[in-house]
DNA sequence: TTGAAAGCGCTAACAT
DNA sequence: ATGTTAGCGCTTTCAA
């Protein structure tokens, strides 16, 4: 029975005393990856850690090793299901890797950002991996990245999800690809006049997409003017106003809506039915990275699915296994009822 | 210009060396509390931190210090609407408290909770919060309730969202409340003959919904028999599944489904359509929690709302506020075109 | 194989 | 007010 010891946290010491042999042995038994095994007295260390419940304190061990095994993920944003699902990827990823993984919002704010890598880095952090979309001033990436060099030069490793103009390696969705794919798809199907809903110009994710249709519609000898393209931001809130300050000239010369992601595809629903016209009865809609709750959406809505969880295995690789950069994960087109069959 | 050193991480002793001062001189001012301010000798520790680019080691601290100042939070699942907004909702409280949030995915698994609770008190997390909903045995939850006790034994603090029969601290979603005055709302709508999809049988809020529900219903003279309950568990694919084994005559004289989260009313909603029911024409839905892809729907979801941000503050305010367990939260009716004035 | 001892970066008495 | 000196719990040379 447990007869003396506060409820004070066990350590190390306390079970090496208990089981008779020194600190250094019962570390190695419990830690330091089986090496110089000690034959018997390993199951007495075993014995007495589990009957005090011993848990290794994370912290002492990351100070006198030097390293840790956290990753961090910046994300922008977490109550948005593409965000979501790419966290709930990365960590399952991260996990089998055997790497904890913290989540860091940054609200697309700089200041925070770069407060968090410093921070990161102090924390001995052994990866950052930056999953946002917020756009950034040139002087602002030139902030952060010196920031994340930093953090780098101190032994942390940076993986940027999308392409980057940063120095680091990163995991490329095949946007332009999937736009690509999409655009043809969509000409197959008799649409020929096209309006795109962007999300925040400047950002890389929104260029690859558009030039990637563009290039599309440019195989089957469409055009893609830049009047037919109107800017707000990734989000639902974005798209929702685009639709709404769109000119009915132009809405009504339009066969075919493109939203840059999903989550501006169902802004884009609401505005719409906002203005009395309904997809696909009136115009046909594709989105972008079928996310999940799309399996609400009635009629389905056509879209280029991102494999999250391909993501999140190739990020934890380019951390953990020693895989080149950049990976490219693929995306393929999706068609729903959103954009049927033009007669 | 940076002369010397490697890129090693820069330590505190860098930082005194460098200002001419001593280690723990540099130590009060980088962080202890601002007690005992060197007067000009602070100017010189922070420039020389500040052109040094320091960061303090916060695994190191922590052993120091004995404590840190992580809260980690488990929940089930985080691709999920719920959950990632309760967890934005935690995040944003903890981060105003100073608090770090690390997030444990349990996948609903006792054994996986466990071991996560063990290594959390290894980490000295302190503290946790339990948001899940996963059903366990009576056994699991002694097992739990166990590892959990040693954890605060151990000077960590848990909190569970949620009632709880575990002698923890708990905030307390007014599902009674809700699910009652939601009954009240649509009996008032004209609603006679209801069935409820059940969450996860067994779990407090599956029950406490159901018998608030049925409350109401008791307060306006109607009773709901348990043959008009059909469980399965709290996901979009659970009430899928039971709206499509659901017998026709069963269907055919309900009015108003009830299910007992959004998630599943969603689920609901895909598999009535299967049937070729249409909400509300043939029958009318309400659900609960009001997560945020009810803006997707049409038409709108009846639910009740739970303020997930409001949580999240209670949470935090359990933690480090020194508030009183059980915080109640209130939940509030939403009437949507789901359920439309029966006539 | 096992143990003794030094040290990881930091904080916190304890002097001064 | 500032510096000295022990630790915090763990890993890891280095001897034995």
């Amino acid at each position: 029975m447990p007869a003396e010891r506060r409820s004070h946290p066990v350590t190390l010491a306390d079970v090496a005393r208990r089981a008779g042999v020194s600190q250094s042995t019962a570390s190695r038994v419990l830690n330091g990856s089986e090496r110089t095994v000690g034959g018997e007295l390993a199951q007495r260390v075993l014995a007495a850690a589990d009957e005090l419940r011993y848990s290794a304190n994370v912290q002492a061990q990351a100070v006198a090793r030097g390293t840790t095994t956290n990753l961090a993920l910046l994300v922008s944003d977490i109550a948005t299901d593409y965000f979501s699902s790419m966290t709930a990827a990365v960590m399952s990823a991260a996990e089998l890797a055997g790497l904890r993984v913290t989540i860091a919002i940054t609200e697309r704010r700089l200041e925070r950002e770069i407060e968090l890598v410093r921070d990161l880095r102090g924390q001995h952090a052994r990866a950052i991996v930056l999953a946002e979309s917020g756009t950034r001033s040139r002087e602002g990436v030139e902030r952060l990245q010196d920031e994340l060099e930093g953090y780098e030069a101190a032994g942390g490793k940076v993986v940027v999800v999308s392409r980057t103009t940063m120095p680091f390696d990163f995991v490329d969705l095949d946007n332009f690809g999937g736009a690509r794919r999409l655009a043809v798809a969509l000409t197959r199907l008799g649409y020929k006049r096209f309006h795109v809903l962007g999300g925040d110009e400047g950002l890389v994710t929104t260029r690859e997409r558009i030039e990637g249709f563009r290039d599309g519609l440019a195989e089957r000898g469409l055009e893609l003017p830049d009047s037919a393209i109107t800017f707000s931001d990734f989000s639902w809130e974005g798209a929702f106003g685009a639709v709404g300050a769109l000119d009915d000239a132009v809405l009504s010369n339009t066969q075919a809506l493109f939203a840059l992601n999903d989550e501006m595809a169902l802004g884009a629903i609401a505005g719409l039915r906002n203005r009395g016209m309904r997809v696909p009865d009136d115009i046909a809609l594709a989105g972008f990275d079928d996310i999940r709750t799309l399996r609400n959406v009635v009629p389905g809505l056509t879209t280029v699915r991102v494999p999250t969880a391909q993501v999140g295995r190739a990020v934890v690789e380019l951390i953990a296994g020693g895989a080149q950069s950049p990976t490219t994960v693929p995306a393929t087109v999706v068609i729903r009822e959103s954009t049927p069959r033009l007669n």
